[in-house]
DNA sequence: ATGACATAGTGTCTATGA
């Protein structure tokens, strides 16, 4: 079985390049983010006419997550984060959660947290906070679980083509690489990790200053596995040919391969 | 190398992204 996760940059205008990436690779589950559309904008039929079900969160021109499973319904089993007592709701379309094949796959796009510092850097610490919470009481289940999406967080300095340009980004900011190594410590494997150890692939490249051509990439989009998962994980990649298209988003998807 | 790009809606400009 195969789960994907693609940041697509709004999947309205997106849908010639989405379809022909399902088409030819054919993931068997597919967390999307910023679909910058609504629920019912969401191109539904399109993507039914390839086999995909999709469950969707979406929100006017901003953020928006959804879930597509080949030849079956997603069961949703959350949509948006659980809140602390006295939290205000999240108004912000950004993590949903389903139960596919016995995996319970969380699809989730946290705050990317610019300009740091100020409110919105303060607004991503508060979600990842919420995010590490839920994680930690569901990887106590047991039960195998996949968090797949834009965390929107360097880990390391060797996920960065070069700190340089960066170094005021919220995206390497010593909090969030915090609160990422602490939900790795719960017991979560990062499976693009664990498939390339050593040179790790990118998953983003701006289209600002020739960053694709010049290959100056940054790995934010990942995908994390639950012990029963990790132990199943036969291969992992990132599709990068898709960012060279005609049209295409900013990031490339990335996949992993379970035994059944 | 803080943007020379790209997106959607409020629309020929603004806010946002990372």
């Amino acid at each position: 079985m195969r789960i994907a996760s693609y940041n697509v940059n709004g999947v309205v205008n997106r849908l010639p390049q989405l379809c022909a990436w399902l088409d030819v690779t054919q993931p068997d589950v597919v967390c999307l983010q910023e679909l910058k559309c609504t629920t019912a904008a969401f191109p539904r039929r399109e993507l039914k006419a390839l086999g995909y079900e999709a469950l969707v969160h979406g929100q006017a021109t901003w953020n928006g997550v959804a879930i597509l499973v080949r030849g079956a319904v997603p069961l949703e089993t959350r949509r948006g984060l659980p809140l602390a007592k006295g939290e205000p709701a999240d108004t912000q379309s950004r993590y949903l959660e389903a139960a596919v094949n016995g995996i319970v796959v969380a699809c989730l796009y946290l705050p990317n947290g610019n300009p740091w510092p100020g409110p919105k850097f303060d607004y991503k610490l508060a979600w990842f906070k919420r995010l590490n919470r839920h994680a930690a009481s569901l990887i106590k289940t047991g039960h195998p679980l996949v968090l797949a999406g834009d965390f929107n967080v360097v880990p390391t300095d060797a996920d960065i083509y070069s700190t340089a340009s960066w170094k005021d980004n919220a995206l390497l900011q010593p909090e969030p690489r915090a609160a990422w190594r602490a939900l790795l410590k719960q017991g979560w494997t990062d499976a693009l990790k664990q498939q390339f150890p050593d040179k790790t692939p990118y998953t983003f490249w701006s289209y600002l200053r020739n960053r694709w051509p010049r290959d100056a990439g940054l790995r934010i989009d990942h995908v994390l596995l639950s012990p029963p998962v990790s132990k199943r994980m036969m291969e992992a990649g990132v599709d990068k040919a898709l960012r060279g298209i005609e049209g295409a988003s900013d990031h490339a998807p990335l996949w992993v391969e379970l035994a059944d």
